[in-house]
DNA sequence: CAAAAAGCTGACCTTTTGGTTCGTTTTTTA
DNA sequence: TAAAAAACGAACCAAAAGGTCAGCTTTTTG
C-alpha cells in the first residue's frame, strides 16, 4: 500500500469532505442532532461509506474536535517576554481577530462544546489550557512588577481579550444583523483589531 | 375557575418544575439532543404529563426561550443619556456582570440559539436587538460629539461590553478550570465588575 | 352533591436513527 | 494477472424518541 497510492488519496479526499460536512452539521444541530445521514449527504457519500471511515458518530465528533484543537493551537498567537507588553498584546488581539474572522466555525465549535461543559474537552481545559494561561499571566506579572504596564489582573486580561475578539466569531449572525449586514468584509478585521487594540492598551495604561 | 385555586396553583409549579427542568437539559444537549422523556424525568413527572402541559417539545422550547428573553431584557441594564459616559458604561457593565453571574443559564441557551444560527430569535435580533443597539450608539456618538468622551465606534463598545461579561456566564466551565476552582465566589462578581470597568473607562479616556 | 372541567398516566404507535451485514466493485500487490 | 485488500452501498435491524389515546382521579362549579 503506498503513501500516494489511489486508495490513500480517495482516504484522504472522502474523510475531508466528511470532516468538512460534520462541521457544519455539528455546530447547525450539536452533537445530538446531528445524524450521520445528514452528514453524509452534505459530503456527498452514502451512510455506510461514511461508517466505514469513522467508526460511528462519536468518532466524527472528536475527529472534528481535534482538527478544531489544532486550528485554535495554530491561531492562537503568542505572548513574548522580549516582545514587550505592547507589542505582545497587540500581536495577540490581532491574531485572534484574525483567526475569529477566519475561521469562525472552529470557535464556535468550541463554543458550543465549553458551553454544554466541555464534555469532550475536559482534559484539554485542565492540563493545556490551564498551563497556557498560567505562564502567559506570569509574563504580564512580570510587566507589571517591572512597571512596564499598570497593574491589571492578567487572568482577567487573557479571559478580556479571548472574549471580545472570539466574540466576532461565535456571535456573527446576532452582529451581522444588528448591522443590518450579509456578510464581514475585509475592512473588518482591521477596524476591529484596531479598535479593540486602541481600547485594551489605553485601558493598560500602554497607549 | 378561580384565579388562585387549587388546580391553577398545581398548573403554575408543574410547568416550573418543567421549565426548570428543561432549561437544563436544553443547555446540556442542545435542542434536538433534548429528549421529552428526560425533561420529565428531571421535573419529576411522567412524559405524558409534561405532554399535557406543553403540546409537544417545540412549545417547551419557546416558553424557555421567552423567559430567557425576559430576563435578558431585565438584566441588560440602561444607557441613559442623563447618566453621561462614565456613570452609564459603569452601571451597564456592572448590570451585565451581576446578571451573568447569577443567571448563567440564560446567557447559555441564548448564546447557543445565536451561535446555531438563531433560527428561533431571527425577528428578536431583527427588531428589537437592532433598535436597542442603534439608540444606545446613538447617545454614545451624542457624548463624543459633545467632546465628552474620546471617539471610540459606539457599536464596536456596546460589543465589547457585552462579550466581555457574558463571557463569565457562557465559558463559566472553562474559567473555573483554568483558575482551578469548583465555583465562583461572592466576591468575584465585584472584582470582574472593577476590572471591566476599570479597563474600558480608561480605554474610554474617562479616567 | 352531581356534573363538568382539569389534571394525570400507562400503554401504545410511528418515525427516526445509529449501526450492521453482506455482496459488489475498484485498487493494490506479489 | 490473479488473489488480496480497500472502497462502496443497498437493505436491514433494534433502540430511542416524539407524540397520541383512552380511561382514571381530583378539583371546581352551579
Amino acid at each position: 500500500m503506498n503513501k500516494n497510492s489511489k486508495s490513500q488519496k480517495i482516504r484522504t479526499i472522502s474523510t475531508d469532505k466528511i470532516l468538512i460536512a460534520a462541521q457544519d452539521e455539528f455546530i447547525l444541530q450539536g452533537y445530538k442532532g446531528a445524524t450521520v445521514q445528514s452528514i453524509a449527504d452534505n459530503a456527498g457519500l452514502p451512510k455506510a461509506n461514511v461508517l466505514y471511515y469513522f467508526k460511528n458518530k462519536e468518532n466524527i465528533y472528536h475527529a472534528v474536535l481535534e482538527k478544531t484543537l489544532n486550528m485554535w493551537d495554530e491561531g492562537i498567537g503568542d505572548i513574548l517576554l522580549e516582545d514587550g507588553p505592547k507589542l505582545a498584546i497587540e500581536k495577540f488581539i490581532r491574531a485572534k481577530v484574525a483567526m475569529s474572522f477566519n475561521n469562525p466555525k472552529a470557535s464556535k465549535i468550541y463554543a458550543m462544546e465549553i458551553i454544554q461543559g466541555a464534555q469532550h474537552l475536559k482534559d484539554f481545559a485542565r492540563t493545556y489550557l490551564r498551563q497556557w494561561v498560567r505562564e502567559k499571566a506570569k509574563i504580564f506579572q512580570h510587566w507589571i512588577d517591572n512597571g512596564e504596564m499598570h497593574a491589571v489582573d492578567p487572568v482577567n486580561l487573557i479571559l478580556l481579550i479571548w472574549s471580545s475578539t472570539q466574540h466576532y466569531a461565535d456571535f456573527d449572525n446576532q452582529i451581522l444583523t444588528i448591522m443590518n449586514r450579509a456578510d464581514y468584509e475585509s475592512d473588518d478585521i482591521e477596524h476591529v483589531t484596531n479598535f479593540l487594540t486602541d481600547i485594551i492598551l489605553r485601558g493598560c495604561k500602554l497607549k
